[in-house]
DNA sequence: CTGAAAGCGCTTACAG
DNA sequence: CTGAAAGCGCTTACAG
């Protein structure tokens, strides 16, 4: 029970060539094909276990039905549902993912998508690290589709779905300083991503919209190496400043579970000592004792919309699509501020 | 720029044939081949950003690189660890991986072990869903290589690295008892999975052992549909016996992100009212007002083990390896109970 | 209604 | 040191 059987076995026993095997199994020519033979060619396949060898077919119709898909890190929750929505998406019309980690870093992502390339997938969802545009315009010039997610490029015109992150950011941080917050502080990514940069922009319009002055030392950002004790000292010094803050808005999930571990640890009180609100939902903000208020991320929408351009673009061809939802600030617990003005 | 360039491509250029291309991008006859051609297609290949068709040379080597991961559902966090640690390792040897989630559901794990076999994968990492024994039958019979992770089924004899559930449970068990627990619940899946029977029978020795005549009403058995309700409806009636549990163990962080969210949002006092265990290491044990006791499994050494056995089988066809972890009880407050004996 | 044959892009004995 | 040729398992004009 070892050798695969393949179509020419069961072409040898129906007694028939292996183009009509091929017709019959793929449904083609219906109408041209003697229902006998070609249901004795379906019985034979499912009595010698048939299955379809698609290395093989693939090859020659130069198809793999196959995504990539790169992020981040898998096992970031935000990343990983996201993987999940995709492959649901992706099953529906019988494409198969493979995923890779790129961990923010353009050499690592380069050298996945290359990998994926040479594996022939059909086209790639990919939520690029910073300066990775040159692997976007390889992928252009080799006309392999793909669409990207939460992040994007100004300089590069392409598909994407993402969120608008600047209005996320400004709502949110207009909410803490309607919570009666004077001085409200960010963290986020050192980072050339415009995603980020769109949620610090956020951050400094609704600032000055109050006609609060804002002072650098309420930023901090962070690098993507050793996150953890950088985002412990973010927050101790915003803390500690003569003026300390008294709100903060952490920019990722990462940056938020690092920094509420730390405020925890510390026992520091929320929102009493400092209000926060975080970008992505975490099952962490239904426990901390002050649940959060965060901003939700549609990711089911995003993730059904990507898969969904992606598919659209390999079958089809499709023009450029670019989709911003909104996220949705949920106001909880940890922005009921004292002093509230609401 | 469109074209894919190939082997054939190079040849021309080079004015080789392409065996001499084939063979010096695989650096194959190094000494026989002289090094001014060598270079040659070398340069010629960089020049022309020739990248090999996997699928190709896949069909006509029969392997793949490919290695299919079958879990539960990659975006629960265990998962999604595991996911991430295989992709690493599989990426050091070469190899790429395919993901699917089964939902628990033999039908699915079906269509997808089917749907991978056919897509050629070399090998398998799999966290079996229950009543899926004959897939792996299957997968033996046609000599594929897979490990199992995370579970195993006592009657097929194969691969499988996991964790020694009888022994995790009995050990929480027994921590939450020395405790003072007079009355200590469980809240598992109803199941046919030896790895969550294996629980249970470690919780219901550990009983014994302590004198403690178990009443059927402390273990709360979930259905995998509707798994929130039923788990909030299995804490309510925990609570609500005429002699309440004063302590439960939760069997997978599934059941205890469902149960724990019941338990705040009701207001219950862990551990005055209730000590709590959980299986599995969750962000949110962090954040619970009282920091979660929790068996934690070496997620890491599993997964690297698992993909190391797994490649060992495919390049050499070793010999069956079962491999059993111990999980590390990580006790803090949340069984701190007050009447502690300790 | 059906089959012979070419070809997808590689690898690899084999012959020289 | 190098090339012609077969073949991996499919699909698909083309011819009949």
């Amino acid at each position: 029970m070892k050798k695969k059987v393949c179509q020419k076995d069961i072409a040898r026993k129906v007694g028939v060539s292996t183009a009509l095997v091929s017709y019959v199994l793929n449904n083609l020519k219906e109408g041209r094909i003697s229902k006998t033979v070609a249901q004795k060619i379906r019985d034979t396949a499912k009595e010698l276990n048939y299955r379809t060898n698609q290395i093989a077919k693939s090859l020659k119709i130069n198809k793999t039905f196959t995504i990539g898909l790169i992020v981040a890190d898998i096992s970031n929750p935000f990343f990983s549902s996201l993987a999940r929505i995709i492959e649901d998406e992706a099953n529906k019309k019988n494409y198969t993912v493979i995923f890779g980690s790129s961990d923010e870093n353009a050499q690592k992502s380069w050298k996945l998508i290359n990998a994926l390339v040479g594996r022939q997938v059909d086209g790639f969802i990919i939520a690029p690290a910073e300066n990775t545009e040159s692997d976007l315009t390889y992928l252009k010039d080799h006309d392999i589709p793909f669409v990207l997610i939460d992040r994007y490029f100004r300089n590069v015109e392409t598909n994407w779905v993402a969120i608008d992150n600047y209005k996320a950011a400004y709502t949110a941080t207009q909410h803490m300083i309607e919570g009666g917050n004077k001085r409200p502080g960010m963290v986020t990514f050192n980072t050339s991503l415009y995603s980020l940069n769109e949620r610090k922009r956020g951050y400094l319009e609704a600032l000055k919209d109050n006609n609060i002055a804002f002072e650098k030392t309420w930023c901090k950002e962070i690098f993507y190496d050793d996150t953890k004790t950088s985002v412990e000292k973010a927050v101790a010094d915003l803390l500690s400043l003569s003026d300390p803050v008294d709100s903060v808005l952490f920019a990722s999930n990462i940056l938020a579970t690092y920094g509420l571990k730390y405020i925890h640890h510390k026992g520091i009180k929320v929102p009493g000592d400092l209000a926060i609100v975080t970008f992505d939902q975490m099952d962490s903000s239904d426990f901390f004792y002050a649940p959060l208020t965060y901003l939700k991320q549609p990711v089911k929408e995003m993730g059904e919309m990507a898969t969904k351009i992606l598919l659209e673009n390999i079958e089809k061809g499709k023009e450029i699509e670019q989709i911003n939802f909104d996220a949705t600030l949920v106001i909880r617990d940890s922005t009921l501020h004292p002093q509230s003005k609401l």
